[in-house]
DNA sequence: ATATGATATGATATGATATATCATATCTAT
DNA sequence: ATAGATATGATATATCATATCATATCATAT
């Protein structure tokens, strides 16, 4: 059993115990996720299930589960560029602490890290500072990975 | 001469120093921004050029015009919510440092705040440990702001 | 003052992302 | 087997954004 199923029938625990279903085209959108080891757009995982699984999904329903998905914490929306990416802690057990996005601006791959509660803490203090509450800590930063800038050199 | 007039004035002049022009059209934009106090779509400007100034500017034009803004430094675009701000710094005259947005979720208030370097350093570490390089440390952060919460209260 | 090139704006088409809504299919539990 | 809940399909449309070619306006050298 690869890496891909493995996270898969974690996943399908997980909805089971929150009473809810991880039917076969969730499992299509998931998985696309998953393999891709990147951030897609819903229309990219619609093209996806038709390439991976001959199955035209519509758009429409592609938003729905990975709506369905966010609901599940299974996956993560950025809304900086507005993709969508598998939540990297599926297989974990202890609850994950708010995650933070590092997009690579060449290759779209995705970083999901924590970064230390000092830090956001003082974030948080700033914002509260200015008036504002931090809704949610969830960031999302621009960047270029290692890879893409020494085949860029 | 009022706020908003005083910083058009700032603003023009700066454009002079730059080699470039701020024009009429690029004025009503900018006003709107700076009247409304809020992050505003450019299809919202295309509306308050009309309602305010007779001008029925294009979309396209108002995109091409929030570029120029956007070069010039007088305008910031929001990624997280795909609308646009004027720089609250255009009257200072020292260079200001990234700026970082606050976005009240609720009445799309934004406030531009500067978070001390200490931390910005902080999260590059953590960023640069990920193997990643932050390309622009703007942070966008969903908020509620204080008085939204109370009035929600 | 006017002709010329640079800059700015208009007009039109289209792409990309996303939501609303009503209809149909499928599952679950009695 | 059927009813009610859940999931998916189909269609339309909203919203944000860019490409491209045409026209207008400005700035300056003659």
């Amino acid at each position: 059993m690869n890496r891909v199923q493995k996270i898969i029938g974690r996943a399908e625990q997980h909805c089971k115990e929150h009473g809810s279903r991880l039917t076969s085209k969730r499992k299509q959108v998931l998985s696309g996720l998953l393999k891709s080891e990147k951030a897609l757009s819903a229309y990219e995982l619609v093209d996806y299930c038709k390439d991976a699984f001959g199955d035209n999904i519509p758009a429409m329903s592609v938003y729905r589960i990975l709506s369905f998905l966010q609901d599940e914490h299974l996956v993560h929306k950025l809304k900086l560029a507005n993709k969508y990416v598998a939540c990297s802690h599926i297989t974990c057990d202890h609850a994950h602490e708010v995650a933070q996005f590092l997009i690579c601006g060449q290759c779209q791959r995705v970083k999901e890290i924590n970064i230390s509660k000092s830090i956001i803490s003082k974030l948080q203090h700033s914002v509260a500072e200015a008036g504002f509450h931090l809704l949610s800590p969830q960031l999302e930063m621009n960047c270029l990975c290692d890879s893409c800038i020494s085949s860029a050199a």
